[in-house]
DNA sequence: AATGAATGAGGATTCATTCAT
DNA sequence: AATGAATGAATCCTCATTCAT
């Protein structure tokens, strides 16, 4: 099948990928330790020696695995913001439920936040460079949504403007939460949305009794 | 020093403490594949064979040192709930205060999170029993306090009842912080709190002109 | 139970015996090397603290155990020795049938055996002693009888009486099978011992026809 | 000298080979436990590494050794059975001198069978192996022999038809003779043989006074 | 480019032996 | 006499890395 379709040249073009995908199958599930870099060769279809030759050592293939998962996601999320639009509130909410949707519901992206924290000691950079690409434009882009909100007057000044990750970070829980308990302890995650959005907007104190 | 003050039964007794204790930081440092029980055993002043005395494998030690680091948290837990009092509002800022504190800025329990979460599909009993032990009943008490709020009128029926871990949520993120940034990236933690809470009791929204 | 009938100083006397007890018993499921001593003391109630008390090494533990468990045979072959009567022809197959009664048919005898063959090489004295007290005296024995034999007409010379072990080496057999195959490949013993008889006496030749 | 001479291809071919002829001398001068893979693999020219990359244990080197070494006679085992002319009791004496020869006059034949004692416990299919394609073979091609013999009138119908092994068990004396005695203790294997049959033919009656 | 044989340092685990009590 | 905590050398096995082909 892939053999007569794809010429050698191509798949040669394909083998770095291919071996850093395994490897992120590899290290998700064993983190980066207690993976054998023979594993990731026989998921990949390689040998050992393949690995090598693409990668100076096993640090190498964890950090530049990393960088091939993360990648993809800049793109999109670039295009995502650019796409924003209506009242400030529905933005807030979009851009929320965007983090849901590509962080927290999605495996991959899980795995990866896991990574960081387990080795995150090892690889400082990595982390830093998290943030710089990800973490850090996304509360940049929560942010300007909120002031310009502010200003529009659908939101009051609160005090979270300056801490803006306080306001995303319910979101965070149904990311850690399958990395703890996997399938165990599932949770309506639509649900769990709308209260977290409903407190954002809301807050718990009774509504002061209209005139 | 320890050999003619301590008698021997005394060191004895107190030999399981000592490794579990080692342990601790060793695969706080290192996660559990790249520990070297060598080098809990050099921490703990004893030998391997000593270890292996009082464990039967590292998953053994592993799992025992989390164990032994977390117990005495719950009996300090119970009491703190016992005491807790006045007001609604201010009894759920205590629990949220609480668990920043003993949770978010205490090293000890921000790295048996990290350990949870890199070692949980190794160790999923370990997970489940830190469910039962901590959030569990945590969560719990949490839920118990704002219903009461809620009876007393002095919160709102938010959905947020239901799931009540929305609320306490964005305290997680002082807790996987210093976890990804380690002393990088600091944070005001008390304005934290303080956004946290204005925000989980009075959200976003512009406050209705009162009449 | 035993505490109250014993008196304690009764049971010291009895310590080594039954600390060889139980090492014979592991050394012949395990050989030598791969017994733990731990092992032997648990099996004799006392811990590895005791054996070193009555015992130098394992080594010496081993040496002990062959004496301690060969030593009774002794006394009950020289008392059989001693009985011996009735025509020759009877007599060696007296001895015969002694040798598979207490040397092919009992586990013990036949797991000694199997020590000195699988541990010999490491104590060539402790074969060379079963030799002269057990093995040596035997053939002697059966020298005697078959050469009185000879003199009394009851056997022909025939040049075995210089190799008198092949006489008696077919009960070697029954000795082995068990070592190789435990309970699989049983064999009616007795009907073996018959055809030996038979074939000592007689060998494969036809009967010239008498005149 | 091999580098150069031989190509890393053919000395590929025969690693395995050399490794389980490395095994067998340690083996057989310590016994499974106490040899030390490290040993066979200095004997074998390699590194541990090596044994590991072409056998998964050290049981699996022992149990793959034992075939190694017992393969090859096999076929010689055939061609003999092929060749066996002559009267019946010659060809009787031939099975049994070949039986000397291969077995107890030689020391790796020897080896084996001290193995196959000593560790038959571990490694039951290994012994059972062994009867089905060198005992079992052997014994059936002595039966026949025999039955031809009596057929021809070369030999009585005695009961040791039923019991083949009663018949050439005198060997195994010199099988296990130098496994308990090393060279202390020799004697003269020619004259035993000669005992032997004598004894297999004439038995030990006295021959009737002949008319 | 890719293979896979080979290495060797490293780490978990075992166990004979010691010794304070 | 007896215990059992403690040691540390020994040994199995693993795996990142190298390199001849």
């Amino acid at each position: 099948m892939s053999a007569p379709t794809r010429s050698r040249a191509r798949r040669k073009a394909e083998r770095p990928a291919e071996i850093l995908d395994a490897a992120f199958e590899e290290f998700a599930a064993n983190g980066f330790a207690a993976t054998r870099l023979e594993d990731v060769a026989k998921r990949a279809g390689v040998t050992k020696g393949t690995i090598y030759f693409y990668f100076q050592t096993k640090e190498r293939v964890f950090e530049e695995m990393i960088r091939h998962i993360s990648q993809p996601r800049l793109a999109e999320f670039d295009h995502f913001i650019a796409a924003l639009d209506g009242p400030f509130h529905a933005r807030l909410r979009s851009l929320i439920v965007f983090f849901y949707d590509r962080m927290a519901e999605n495996r991959v992206a899980r795995e990866i936040v896991r990574l960081l924290i387990s080795e995150g000691r090892r690889f400082p950079e990595l982390v830093d460079r998290h943030y710089e690409e990800f973490i850090g434009p996304f509360l940049e882009r929560l942010r300007e949504v909120v002031e310009a909100g502010i200003e529009a007057g659908e939101f009051r000044a609160a005090p979270s403007l300056d801490l803006i990750e306080v306001i995303f970070s319910p979101a965070l829980l149904m990311n850690l939460r399958p990395l703890l308990f996997g399938d165990r302890r599932p949770i309506d995650i639509g649900a769990y949305i709308d209260a977290h959005f409903d407190l954002l907007m809301n807050g718990l104190s009774p509504a002061p009794v209209a005139g």
